[in-house]
Formats: structure tokens, sequence, C-alpha cells
DNA sequence: GATGAATGAGGCTTCATTCAT
DNA sequence: CATGAATGAAGCCTCATTCAT
């Protein structure tokens, strides 16, 4: 069952979900195609069941590692950055999410799934960093905070640009994640005079 | 040919490239299953086709008025920052990018070429701007133009956020646009001390 | 209209009836595709047209030269003989012959007519040969008569022979009918003791 | 699969390759049109697997009866006569023959079968039984050594004929090979004065 | 007469899904 | 539990035929 999950969640990123078949996916996983019909109902389930199987637990650890730190939301953020761009870089989470952007128009389950699981609590550790952060008085400014896309979007079209651009032009992503924490901890920190 | 095109781009939008029906294309553009080969070799060249059309007629406007304006950086950087606000809130080429960024991996000249007449073309701009923010002292950081990306970022997400999380969350792309120019900018014109 | 008719021969016998595309027809005709429809109602009627435009010259020539020849039946024979060899080795002709051997089990009006004008005007010949020997005691067996077949299937097999397996070993067809006919007019002419 | 084949095989016989319908065959074959997929990837190759499965089983029997056989040479061609009679008289040889005749121009890979598997055997029994009747002295020529097709001809055109004419002029294959042995026969044994 | 763009029925092929073993 | 042969709906693409120019 992870076997064909693992398999599909392949196929789908590769070929798109459409074009995969699923007697690839089912010789890819090392089962036969009518087994795939054991665990899921259909092809759609299949899909829903590996954005679902997405349980985001390096997602947990840095939500526990936030709250219990003590150091500075600065800190925080570059904590967060860091973790973001591992999380992008590692190749099945990376899918995950190409796969989320790709279908998830078309499958509302699988945005809806994603957006409450990772999405939301992604938005929430970052407003939660920048209140810490304006209560200390070590930031100045709350954008972030009202658009926390703008502090996921570099991690996001990290993801895509990998998928997609990096054969063109790479991309050194932990770099470009560094580089962005950094000139947001600048704006944020900056006082307005 | 062009009525077409329009129509293919709505359904491969809609339905992605490998689920959406040439016969629907072919209704929607009010023509028969079989004229759509008159113009198109095939499925995939009318894709193809598709984002080949994009001109980029914006984009070659922004950059004459760049290139023509007296104005300082800053004012350049929030020009750009509302072009392409502007620019993925246009149904049609916010139709084209999500189309490339969730299919261009499967059709490499789709990436290519967007990426040479689109991508490149920003971030050309984007470094002039930054080049020139240094030259007169305006700006005191380069980040951004060792990673064009980091401005682009936030319109990337905003294109695909409103095909896929809209409906969950919206998310008012003028204002995060301003929001994130206005953060580079801070972060950009700070001294460093 | 006989380029048509032409261009449709090379491109029916090349491909076969059903496959060869009108479209090529009408670019190895030098005219537009709707032209074919002014002249010819279907594409099975510019078939028909074409076997139907087979009209047998050679063979009314040697029609008359046979009727008006002095020359003793077995000398006929070989002129007959000569007469086939040529017509099998003559490009379309031999189209022809094919064509309606592929596909006259499917075009009835194509095998009735080839055996009307071509067919039956042969066999027609070589019973009046054989009568005319038999008559003069030149000949002293009345088999290619009952079946003109015999005297014929050399020519059809070289005309598909050609066709068919001349890639993988070559025929001289001239020889092989000279040999045919001398066989034949041993047989013919022997005393049976 | 048989029954795909032989269902193919009719209907490719009855309409022609191109414009017989697979769905056709796979209904005269009792199976659905995909299972026709689960055994041959395309059309083309049924075509070539039902030429291929002509293994020339009664073939390979004339060869043995020839070579153990102590008859004398003249008795071994009515022998293969009669043998090629039934031979084109089978429904399923004849269908076949015709299939290779009528599409080996466009199909090189059944042309070519056909002859290493057919053809040439029986070329080459044609050859050892005229060098058997050379050697003994019963025969006193050569040509159907030098052209083996002269002998085979007749077996070919009744295979033709019995699809294309014969509505219009039946013909007795039997008695027209037996008259074609008989023909050769006093041929190949006359005393050359 | 001639054109060639447009049509749409129909063919080959694919593949998600089922089910007897 | 697992299999994989079989199904048949559906998609891409072709091409004979039509018709406005």
């Amino acid at each position: 069952m992870r076997a064909i999950r693992a398999a599909a969640l392949d196929l789908f990123a590769q070929k798109g979900f459409s074009a995969a078949r699923l007697e690839d996916v089912a010789a890819a996983a090392g089962v036969a195609k009518g087994t795939i019909y054991l665990y899921f109902p259909s092809k759609q389930d299949l899909l829903e069941a590996i954005v679902a199987s997405t349980i985001g637990a390096t997602l947990t650890r840095v939500e526990q590692a936030i709250a219990a730190s003590p150091a500075p939301a600065g800190e925080l953020l570059r904590l967060m950055g860091r973790a973001m761009a591992l999380g992008v870089q590692e190749p099945e989470r990376r899918r995950v999410l190409h796969l989320v952007l790709s279908e998830g128009a078309r499958f509302p389950a699988i945005a809806q799934f994603y957006h409450r699981e990772i999405i939301s609590r992604g938005v929430r550790l970052i407003r939660a960093i920048i209140a810490k952060g304006l209560a200390s008085g070590e930031f100045v400014s709350d954008e972030p905070a009202r658009f926390p896309q703008l502090f996921i979007a570099p991690a996001l079209v990290a993801a895509i640009w990998s998928v997609v651009f990096a054969r063109i032009e790479p991309l050194d992503v932990s770099a470009m994640m560094e580089a962005h924490v950094e000139l947001l901890l600048r704006a944020l920190t900056r006082r307005t005079e």
C-alpha cells in the first residue's frame, strides 16, 4: 500500500495525473494491476490518498521547536527558512507539492487537504513568529503577517523551478532561501524613520 | 486559429493538458474536430502553439518604460511590481503561466520558450533596476540581483494561488504585491550599520 | 482527368485502394482535392474509371496481327507469349493488373470489366490459335484450349511476382515467358504414341 | 488468440487489410476490441502474425513423401501437382496466399516470410524432382528447373482466380492442375530429335 | 471550371476498471 | 489477499466528401 502510493506519486509527478497509467504504477510498485483496487477505489482516490498521506511530520517538529524555543523571532524565521529550504528539496515532498499545485484546481479535495494540513499550518507559524517579534519590539513591520504568502513564496517557487526550469537554469535553493530570509529580516527590523 | 488557441487554453487550464478533450476544444472554438488539425499537427503542437503565442507585449512596454524612465530605481521596482500584479491577474496570462508551471516538466519546449521569452526577460529587467539603484547609491544590497526569483516569486505564487487555493482562501494579489515591493525596498535601501 | 487517373493508379497500386489518400492523388496530379470530384463522383468511381480506361489497345493489335497472319499456330503462340511478356512488364499495365487482382474481389465492377475486356479476349485468342493448330494438324493436344489459364498463368504470376517478390528474388520475365512457350509447344506438337 | 487470427484472416481477405475494421475482427472472434491488443501490438502486427502462423505443415509432409518415394520423377510431379491443387483450394491457405499477393508489396515482412517459408520451399522441391528426372534420363529438359515459377504459376493463378473471377467464370482447379502437369510431363519427357 | 478550408463520421488504440481464478 | 486477462468507453487523429468563393 505504501509502495503503491510511492510508485503512484512518482508516476503522477512524472507524467501528470491523467497521463500516468495505473499499469505502470502497479509495475513500479511490484504488484498486479488489480491489487491497486484492493486498497484504492479509483485512480482519483489514489491521488487523494497520496496527498492525504503527507502528514507533515517535519512541520510538526518545526512547530514544536519554535513553540519551545526561547530564541528571538529573527532566529526563528531563519530556522523556518532553512526548514522550508530542506522541505522543498526533499524529492517526495517536492513531488507532492508540485502535484498539488498542478492538479489542485481540478481536485478540490487535494487542494483543500494540502491547504489545511500544510499551507495553513505554515501560515500560522509565520504569523506566530511575526507576532512574537512585534511583541518583543524586534520587528517593526507586520506585512508578512498580513501576507504570509510573501514568506512562503520563494519556497514554492523553488520547488516549481526545480521541476520546470532547473534544466534550463539551475537554482541554488538553500542560498536563495537564505538570501530571502536575510532580506526580509532587514526589512522587518528596520526602523521606519 | 486564434479561436482554437483560446478555447484550448481555456480547456487545458481547466482540465489539464492530458484530460482536456480536443472535441470540447473544437466545440468551444465553434469549429469541427478535424478543423483543429488543419492548423495544429497534434494536440501537443497545439499546446506549444498556445504558449508560443504568448508574445509578452506588456513586458515589452514595461521594458521600454523602464529603459526610458528617469525615475529612481525604487520607483521602477514599484512600477514593475504593479505590472506583474496586473499581469498575473489577467486571466489569459494567468492560465498560460499555470499551464507552463504544471506541464513544463513534461514538455520541455514550452518550459524553454516561456523561460526565454518571459522569465528571463523579467529577470533581466530586475537586474537592470537593481544595478541602477546600486550605481546611484539608492540601494545597498544586491541579493535580488543574485536571486531575481525572489522578486518574481510572489507574482508566480499569486497566479498559482488564484488557481488552486483562491476558493479556500482568497488573496488580494495587488495588495500583496504592493506589500512585497515595499518590504523589499525597505530592505534594499537600509543602511547596514 | 487523365492526370488524375494516372496519379490515382500510382497511389492505389502503391498504398492499396483503401490506404491511398485522395489528397495525395490530387497533389500528384497537380490539382486540388475538390477537382477530383468534378470528374469522379467518389473514390470508388475513380478506381473503376482507372480500370475502365484500360482499353487494351495492344491486345487489339495482337488480335488483328494474329487474325491476319498466315504463320503457323506455333509461331502465333510465340508472338502472343512475347506480347504478354511485354504487356506485364509495362508499368501501367502491370499496376492495373495487380490492382484488379488485389481489389477485384471487393469491387465486382472492376473484376467484371477486366475479365470482359482483357482476360476473356486473351482467352479467345488462345483458343483460336489452338483451334488453328489442331485444324492444321500442327498441334496434337487441346488442353490449353480447355484451360487457357494455363497459357496466361505465367504472365499473371510474372506481374505479381514483380510487384511482391522481385526485391527478394528477381525474375527475368521475358526469358521465363519464352521458356514457357517453348515447353508448351513441345507438349502440343508431340505425337502421343 | 487463434480465434482472433482466424477472424482477422477472414476479414482481411474479405475487405482488404486497410478496409477491414478491427472492431469487426473482435466481434467475429467473440472478444472485445481491446482484447486484440493483449496479443498483437497493432493491426499490422496482427497481419504479420497471421502470415507467420502459416507453418506449411502440408508442405513438410509433401517434402518428406517426395524425399522418401522411390517413384519416378514424373509420378512425383503428379503428386506435387495434386498437393498444390488441394493446397490452393483449402480456404485458409487460399486466403493467406491472396493476402500475401495483395498486400506483400506494402508489407515486406509478410512477403519475405511467405517467400522463405512457402515459395522457396516449393521451388526447392520442384528443382529436386527435375534434377532426379534428369539424372535418371526420364526428363530431357530443364526449363522448369530454371523457372520453377512455371510449375507453380497455375496454382497461384487458380487461387487468385477463385477469389477474383470465380463468380464470373468458375474454374475447375483440380482438372486444370492435372492438365497442367500432364502437358508439362509431355514436354519434359519428349525426345528432342 | 477550380479551389481548398471545413466537416464529422469512423478508425486505431489506450486504459481505468472488473472479476473469475 | 493477489492476480492479470478481459472489457468497452472514450480519445486522438484521418480522410472522403462538401461547398462557398
